[in-house]
Formats: C-alpha cells, structure tokens, sequence
DNA sequence: TTTGAAACTTAGTGATG
DNA sequence: CATCACTAAGTTTCAAA
C-alpha cells in the first residue's frame, strides 16, 4: 500500500496537469508540458509526487459495461435496521466484496447505503438481491432504480484552476 | 469521435486483458502477455482492436477528491414534473454538462434521476441546487444524501472470465 | 487470420547544471 | 526547473503457423 502523507500542497500545474489526466492518461508527458508550459521531467516528478500523495489514486481503463454482456445498471437505496459500528462495518465488507456492485456510499438521509450495481440481467440482479439483502437480517428494505440511460458516468472531479492552490490534509 | 462497429466478439484472451486494465493500465504489454499467456504485440492488437470498438472508452487517472479540495460527494435522486422527450433531453443536457456533477443516470422507479455530484461545501452545493433544480421549472423535487464514507468507488464492471466469450451487439 | 520474433521508434526516467 | 543522455516501453514489419 502506498504511504499517504498527511498533506500536500497543489498548485496550478499540478491542477492543469491533474485536469488532463483524469480524461487521458495516455497523454505524452511532453504534451502535457506543452499545455501547463513545463517541461516533460518536471511533469513526471508531480506526477509522480502526487501518487505518493494518494491525490493520483490510480490509473484505470473505462470499459464499456453493454459490450462486454454487462448491460444493466442499477441504483439501489439500502437502509438497515441497526446501525451500530460492528453490523455497519459488517454490511459495508459485504456490499464492497461484491464484483457486482461498482460503488457503495454510506450516506446520511433517509438511506443507509447507496450502491450503484452493474449486472447482466435482472435475474442476476434479482440473485444479488438474495445475497446482499434478503440474506442480510440488517437489512430493513431496499429501494431499486434501473437507469435506463448512462447519461454522464465517470469519476472526473471538478478541478477548479481558477483558485490558485489548494493545501489538503 | 471513434466509430463503433455495431458489434465484436470478445474472447478469453480480451476479457483477461480488459481485468487487468481496469485495475491498472499502467501495467506493461510484456506483462499483460505473460498473464494471459500472449506476446506483447497480440495484446497491443486486442487492446487497439477494443478501443476501436468502443469496449474501451477512455484510460483516465482516479483522483481522490479530498485532497483537491472537493470533499464532499453527495448522492441526488430527482423528480421531474414532466417526461416528454425534449424536456427530458434537456435536463439531461443541464445535468450532464455540470462540472460538480461526476455521474448522471436516468432511471425507472420513484425518481426519474440519480446523481452523484461532489463539490467543495455544502455551500457550493446549495448554489448547485438552486442553479440546476430550483431554477428548473421542470423540477418537481429532489432527496439529498450526504456521503459520510465512500465505502466502495470506481467503474469496475464484473468479468465474468468464466464464460467462453461473449457476443455484444 | 492471427501469432511471435526482431527491428525500430517514441516515451519515460535519471543525472547534471 | 530545463537540458541531455539513457533505458525501457510501445509500435511496426514480416515470416510462419
């Protein structure tokens, strides 16, 4: 696992060169010194920099789930009935253990749990239902949302340049 | 834009490619090869090949949005007043082209959108709100959750390596 | 058709000023 | 931080299965 300093301090390049890697990371280091006007090394040591951070968490390939048999996407809304530490943490273990589920939030509201779920079919998700749920004695009811368009999926974060630097902890 | 074929056939070879570059495309062809068992060129072939098709949409870095001053991710389900097909496009459009809004499902059940938006402030996403629901006449209203934990994150989709190959169209 | 081996080209990496 | 030199990876070519 990679250590994670308690802080670092970002500043413009950083968040130039952050805003083009989390669209393309294939991008040339050259090509990207072009656009913050920095040189390829330099962009390579923040780079580098930041995945020591933790702020690059990693480098991934977004795939298509529809062309590779994984048509439905599926929104779930869990609440439970117990929400002591342990049964929390226990829920929490099973829904990430899940291939199937692709993210789990623990949230505030009138939800437990949000879980974003991609699945070949409904009888698969109807199976999942059975493990995750039914199965589960803490769980009080479920709420499904099948998305019926993807209309904006990603995990891009919104990088304002505009603010000069940020210094996190 | 890339042109899709309207259909390609994966086999195990692809599916064990994509596992690994989900999780890290960082890892070398040479690498990829000596798992799947392939020489380094076959894959570079496959990968291209899948690109090209469109099963892979993008290489992109995961950035933690803590440590880049956004630290708040926030779960929205909405109700739309009306569904006729160019009120919906354009809400899609208005949610879509949002900054703070990382993901945008249309979906079947009690609401008619899900999003997941992540923002630096409660503050920020107050604006937010007023600028997408309040001000949309075609918003009929919307449940906010708040992320305590993030529990599971990423776009991840289940690889069935068992089956033989899949088909997709 | 699709593969693997070798040559080639380009990008990533480390040292120096 | 930039320039240069070096290493390693990505890419193309081609012959064979």
């Amino acid at each position: 696992m990679a250590r994670r300093p308690p802080t670092i301090t970002l500043d413009s390049f950083d968040l130039g060169i952050l805003a083009i890697l989390q669209r393309d990371t294939t991008t040339p280091q050259r090509v990207i010194g072009e656009a913050v006007h920095l040189s390829a090394p330099a962009v390579q040591r923040r780079i580098r920099r930041m995945e020591e951070a933790g702020v690059i968490q990693a480098h991934v390939a977004v795939i298509d789930p529809a062309l590779v048999g994984q048509s439905i996407t599926i929104f779930v809304e869990v609440e439970v009935i117990s929400e002591t530490a342990d049964l929390l943490d226990a829920a929490k273990r099973d829904f990430a253990a899940a291939p199937e589920v692709q993210q789990c939030y623990y949230v505030t509201g009138e939800a437990d749990f949000v879980l974003v779920v991609v699945v070949p079919s409904m009888a698969a998700y109807e199976s999942l239902t059975r493990r995750l749920f039914f199965n589960n004695p803490n769980v009080k009811r479920f709420r499904t949302f099948v998305a019926m368009d993807r209309v904006k999926v990603g995990l891009a974060v919104p990088l304002d340049e505009a603010s000069g630097g940020s210094t996190v902890g």
